[in-house]
DNA sequence: CGTCAGTTTGAGCGAGCTCAACGTGAGTGG
DNA sequence: CCACTCACGTTGAGCTCGCTCAAACTGACG
């Protein structure tokens, strides 16, 4: 397998190109080489497939590696909640911390690789390294400012900011890996998209109607091209 | 000072009555006294007191002795919104974990107590203590699980059960207390119910007049008492 | 007693929902 | 190659829940 495809599954944390996404900066490379020894790397899943599904012993957490996954809750009326999506760089399944299982579950998008880090190892591990302890903490209250993000959004923002903040998001995510900020592909459908912010999928269609009529977007089905990034980002919530 | 009173502001962690909420309980006495010997007991704190301001370098977390407190974020065009309401034997002030500042703001709803634990030395102590490290991860990843029922709620649910679900989550945190379940007072007004809720306030009155002619509730300003719990969890989403 | 923050109630409006129809493209089988 | 299906996306028309604006009430506090 070429040691390039970001689906190679037999690539090591000091080698990926995720790694100053997903690892803590201080780390040294024989503490890189310890967890890397803990990181198990999963076969690639394919569009649909489940990370884990709620309700299953929590183990693990997840990096993803290549690909978009989804994160969700189904509550007691089977109706399904979409809490975020997460893109390569980005650690996942932090739901089941602190349960004996699994609150949310988590499904590929597309075609996509993940690597699972076994959380008592990690746990005992970040006993030992300070720094690993430190991140671990830091990326879950990140994810405790996002969500809180989404609330104010949910609890404020209208249709039309809402889905300016969304695309702004993704075109900062994608910066951040070294890809474009103004042209990509949307890894998730429009009914995704609705139900993460809250809104039909038939608002969420219109919305980018709106906004190719307006000039800040060139939509292509799932191709997006932001036209005018800065008026797109006065309309979003930061 | 009698040392029953709640606001008491010199009893030790191993006396606390709300030390089965907010401590592991895996905890030995002598970790207990170490634990104890962190914790800075502040003043009491009055109605509309800080305890901390969004920016403000991030020091400690804070667990409710008694009283309430509301955490609330203020997005850049100065609107508020309410992250959570905190009661006795909760932990508040996770935002600023990984953070150099806090994002949050955290604020007295009445004559409250709290106890302040410097992030730090409690980070060092769980390194050392792997039931503390372990309850550390499991408050935050609740932190998240319940910002993401916020979310669902925001997302899904009408007004009405939204209320309803915000009193019976209260009712069962004062029943935790050994508190009555369906008579208490609430802390926060009308205003906060309904930033938090993603309601306005002249929402929130009118769901309480509804619920209250529905024979569901008695409302008496603040002093709630739910005269038909079980349609009233009925109505909430849980 | 006046003031002021918090709450309640009413009347009208509008953003986003519901329901319905139609368009589009990928996959499948004849 | 076309016909068919099925998931997904778009567009239109009408309705509704919760918002906005306005007014009046309550009680705490100087």
């Amino acid at each position: 397998m070429d040691s390039n495809c970001p689906h190679n599954g037999s690539i090591h944390c000091g080698d990926c190109r995720m790694n100053a996404l997903c690892l803590p900066i201080a780390l040294q490379a024989d503490e890189i080489e310890r967890l890397d020894r803990i990181v198990e790397r999963g076969r690639p899943l394919h569009k649909g497939d489940y990370v884990y599904h709620a309700g299953e012993p929590f183990r693990s957490i997840y990096a993803v590696r290549s690909g978009a996954i989804k994160g969700f809750t189904v509550n007691n009326d089977g109706v399904e909640q979409v809490t975020g999506f997460y893109l390569p760089g980005e650690i996942f399944g932090m739901d089941g911390i602190g349960h004996p299982n699994h609150i949310n579950a988590a499904i590929s998008l597309e075609t996509s690789a993940v690597c699972e880090i076994p959380f008592a190892r990690m746990e005992e591990l970040s006993t030992q390294i300070s720094s690993l302890q430190r991140h671990f903490f830091s990326l879950m209250s990140r994810e405790i400012t996002n969500d809180q993000q989404l609330i104010t959004m949910l609890s404020k923002n209208s249709a039309e900011e809402r889905i300016a903040t969304l695309l702004t998001s993704i075109s900062a995510r994608n910066a951040r890996r070294k890809l474009s900020g103004t042209r990509f592909r949307l890894p998730m459908s429009r009914a995704d998209i609705g139900n993460y912010l809250g809104l039909t999928v038939e608002t969420v269609s219109r919305v980018f109607s709106r906004f190719q009529k307006l000039e800040l977007l060139d939509v292509d089905k799932k191709e997006i091209e932001i036209t005018d990034f800065d008026r797109l980002k006065a309309m979003a919530n930061t």
